[in-house]
RNA sequence: GCCGACGUGGCUCAGUGGUAGAGCAGCUCACUCGUAAUGAGCAGGUCCCCGGUUCGAAUCCGGGCGUCGGCUCCA
C-alpha cells in the first residue's frame, strides 16, 4: 500500500502505531523498527527483550482496544536532527537512529505522538486513537531488519484493520474462504498430488486424477500451439555443464541449481537443467537456417529443476522440480513485434479458456544496481523497447517492476486475479538478444549473408504445477467439466442396476468422457453425497424407472436433480459443457 | 538458508513419565434402497527419525528430517 492519500492508509498506519504503543507498554525495553501499512492491514517489526509467541497476541490486542478507548489525540511534531537523535539515544532505539540517519538533510523529521508514546513517522495518521476500532492481530513471524538476510532477525506482528466491523468480518471471512480453498488441502482431498519426504521436498508426485488434469491442460495448449505453427521437441533433463557454461547459467544461476553430477571416467560434469532454452538453442543451431525458416517455434513441456531455498517451498506454487509449458521462438528483428503480439494473443486465449478474466501485465526490467545480468546495455534497452511498444500497440495497460527481469532479458509477466481477488503470477514472455549472441546463432537473410536472430521465451501457464495450484484455488476444486478428472459418476440405486450403469459409463468413455460407476452397496443418498464432496460435475442415477424408460437421471454438482433424459441428450449437454 | 510454531492410524484430532484412544475414511456382513451420511462387526499405529536422561519416554533433554507462518510493501 503506497498511496498516502487513501484514508485506509492512515487508518492502517495508525493501527501499526497503536500496536507498537501496546507492545511498548506491555514489554518495556522493546526496540522498535518499522511499521508500515500493507495491502490488507499492517505490521510492525520489533526486537523483544524476550521472545513472544502467538499466544501473546490476544493480550496485545486487548491492550490495543484499551488504548483505543483512551481516545488519545494523535499529534504531529517536528524535531531537529539533533533533538531526534538525542531522543532515541536516550530511549535506546538503534533502529530508529538508523532511520534518522537515512533521512536526507533538509527533510523535516516528524514524529507522531499519542499520550506519552511517540514514533518517528512521516504520516499521515488519523486524529485520535478512538478512530481505530475494528482490528485483529493475525500472525507473528520473523523478518530481517531491512529485508536483508545478513541483518538481525526481528519479530514481526501482522494485523488487519478496517473502517467498520462489517468490513473486518468480511475480510476475516475471506481469509476463512481462502483457507478452505488451499490447494495443498484440496490436492490431498481430491487425490491430485502428493509429496513424500522420501522423494524430497518440493518434488511433487502426480496422482492419477492430478495427472488427468495436467494432461487435459497440455492437450488444450498443444492444440492451440499446433494451430499457431509451433513444432514440438523433446529434450533430456540433464546436460553437460559445458552447455550451461556457454549460456551463462553456470555463473549467474548457480545458486539455484542442484549440485552437479560428476562423471569422473568421462571427465564430464552434468547438470540437472534449470531451464530449457539452451537445449532448444542446440536444435536451432544444428542446421543452417534461412530467413524462410523463421519464425522458428520450438515447444516443449519441459521439466526443469531449481534448488529453491527450503523455506520458500510452498505446495505446488513453489517447487523444486516443475514442468514449464515452454517454447522458444527464433525470429528476425522484423518479425519480433508480430510474434510478440501473437504470443500475447495466445495468452489471452488461454486465460479465457480458464475463465480467468481479470489480469494485468507487468514488465520486469533490470535493476541497475544488480550485476546478475548478461549482455550489453544496447541489447537490454532494445528488448525493453520492443516489449513496451508491442504492449502499447495492443492497447494494454502495464506496470513496470524493477529487478523482475530474467538474467538474459526483460520480461512481460501475466498477473492474474482469481475468484477471491487474489493476484498470482502466471505466464511470462521474454525478449532475448543475449543468448543468440552467446551461442552465435545465425540465419541466412535475403541478402545471402548471415544475420543474428532474436529469441522469444514464453510460457502461457508458467508451469503446470503453478497453474494447477492456481486453478484449484480459483475453482475451489470444483473444476469445469472439460477439466474435471472424473466428469461423470454413474450411481446405480440397487445391485440389479449395476450392469445397466456400467453400460452407460462405458458408452460415455467410448465417446471420450471420463466416467466411472459407484458399485458399492450403499444408499443412493450416500453415494450422491460422496460424489458431491468429490466435486464431480455430473451424477447419473440409474434405477428401475430409467431402465424402463431408457433414460438417465441427471444431477449436477451444486445444481441438484435435473430430471431424466435419454443418454444422447445428456451427451449433448456434456459436449456443450466441454467445448 | 534464517526466525518462530508444529509433527500421534489414510484424514481431523484427544492423550504431559506407568501396557496408545475417538470420529471420519477403509474392509466384512446384513439391508436392495430414487437425489448430500443405513446398521453391526473387523482391521489399522517403530506416537517423524537418531541419540540421551529414567526402573520406565508419545510425554523430559540434544541433534536431524519434514510441514506451516513469514523474511517483497521500507519513518
Amino acid at each position: 500500500m503506497t498511496d498516502a492519500r487513501d484514508p485506509l492508509y492512515s487508518l492502517r498506519h495508525s493501527a501499526a502505531h497503536l500496536m507498537a504503543q501496546a507492545v511498548t507498554e506491555l514489554y518495556p525495553g522493546t526496540k522498535l523498527a518499522i511499521g508500515p501499512p500493507i495491502e490488507e492491514g499492517f505490521y510492525y517489526d520489533f526486537e523483544f527483550p524476550k521472545s513472544i509467541t502467538a499466544e501473546d497476541l490476544p493480550q496485545i490486542e486487548a491492550r490495543m482496544q484499551e488504548i483505543s478507548k483512551r481516545d488519545l489525540t494523535i499529534e504531529r511534531l517536528t524535531r531537529s536532527r539533533q533533538e531526534a537523535t538525542a531522543l532515541y539515544s536516550k530511549s535506546n532505539q538503534p533502529y530508529k537512529l538508523e532511520l534518522i540517519e537515512a533521512i536526507p538533510d533538509g527533510d523535516p523529521i516528524s514524529f507522531y505522538e499519542q499520550g506519552d508514546w511517540f514514533d518517528l513517522c512521516r504520516g499521515p495518521h488519523v486524529n485520535r486513537t478512538g478512530q481505530i476500532r475494528h482490528f485483529k492481530l493475525l500472525s507473528i513471524a520473523g523478518a530481517y531488519w531491512r529485508g536483508d538476510e545478513r541483518n538481525r532477525m526481528l519479530t514481526r506482528i501482522y494485523g488487519t484493520v478496517w473502517p467498520t466491523q462489517a468490513e473486518l468480518d468480511d475480510y476475516l471471512n475471506r481469509l476463512e474462504e481462502a483457507k478452505k480453498r488451499d490447494h495443498r488441502v484440496l490436492g490431498r482431498e481430491l487425490e491430485l498430488f502428493l509429496f513424500t519426504p522420501e522423494v524430497g521436498s518440493g518434488l511433487p508426485l502426480w496422482l492419477p486424477k492430478g495427472a488427468v488434469l495436467r494432461e487435459t491442460l497440455e492437450q488444450f495448449l498443444k492444440m492451440e500451439q499446433q494451430r499457431r505453427g509451433y513444432m514440438p521437441v523433446v529434450t533430456p533433463h540433464i546436460a553437460s555443464s559445458r552447455l550451461y557454461a556457454k549460456s551463462g547459467h553456470l555463473s549467474t544461476f548457480n545458486n539455484k541449481m542442484f549440485p552437479m553430477m560428476n562423471d569422473e571416467e568421462a571427465h564430464e560434469t552434468f547438470i540437472l537443467k534449470p531451464m530449457n532454452c539452451p537445449h532448444h538453442i542446440q536444435i536451432y543451431a544444428s542446421q543452417t537456417r534461412s530467413y524462410r525458416d523463421l519464425p522458428f517455434r520450438l515447444a516443449e513441456f519441459g521439466t526443469v529443476y531449481r534448488y529453491e531455498q527450503s523455506g520458500e517451498l510452498n505446495g505446488m506454487l513453489r517447487v523444486r522440480g516443475f514442468t514449464q509449458d515452454d517454447a522458444h521462438l527464433f525470429v528476425t528483428p522484423d518479425q519480433l513485434q508480430d510474434e510478440f503480439k501473437a504470443v500475447v494473443d495466445l495468452m489471452v486465449t488461454v486465460l479465457r479458456k480458464l475463465n480467468l478474466q481479470e489480469y494485468r501485465l507487468r514488465i520486469g526490467v533490470r535493476d541497475p544496481e544488480d550485476d546478475k545480468y548478461i549482455g550489453s546495455d544496447e541489447n537490454w534497452s532494445a528488448a525493453e523497447t520492443a516489449i513496451k511498444q508491442a504492449v502499447a500497440d495492443l492497447k494494454m495497460d502495464y506496470s513496470i517492476s524493477k529487478g523482475d527481469a530474467a538474467f538474459y532479458g526483460p520480461k512481460l509477466d501475466l498477473m492474474v486475479r482469481d475468484a477471491l481477488g487474489r493476484e498470482w503470477q502466471m505466464g511470462t514472455v521474454q525478449v532475448d538478444y543475449n543468448l543468440p549472441e552467446r551461442f552465435e546463432l545465425e540465419y541466412i537473410g535475403e541478402d545471402g549473408k548471415p544475420h543474428r536472430p532474436l529469441m522469444i521465451h514464453r510460457a502461457p501457464f508458467g508451469s503446470l504445477e503453478r497453474i494447477i495450484g492456481l486453478l484449484i484455488e480459483h475453482y475451489a476444486g470444483a473444476f469445469p467439466t472439460w477439466l474435471a478428472p472424473i466428469q461423470v459418476r454413474v450411481i446405480p440405486i440397487a445391485d440389479r442396476h449395476q450392469s445397466a450403469a456400467s453400460e452407460i459409463a462405458r458408452q460415455l468413455r467410448d465417446a471420450g468422457y471420463r466416467s466411472e460407476v459407484d458399485v458399492r452397496n450403499e444408499k443412493t443418498g450416500y453415494k450422491i453425497r460422496q460424489a458431491e464432496v468429490a466435486k464431480i460435475p455430473y451424477m447419473l442415477v440409474i434405477g428401475d424407472r430409467d431402465i424402463a424408460a431408457g433414460t438417465v437421471s441427471v444431477r449436477h454438482r451444486g445444481e441438484g436433480d435435473l430430471g431424466a433424459v435419454p443418454i444422447h441428450q445428456f451427451m449433448e449437454r456434456l459436449a456443450a459443457d466441454c467445448n
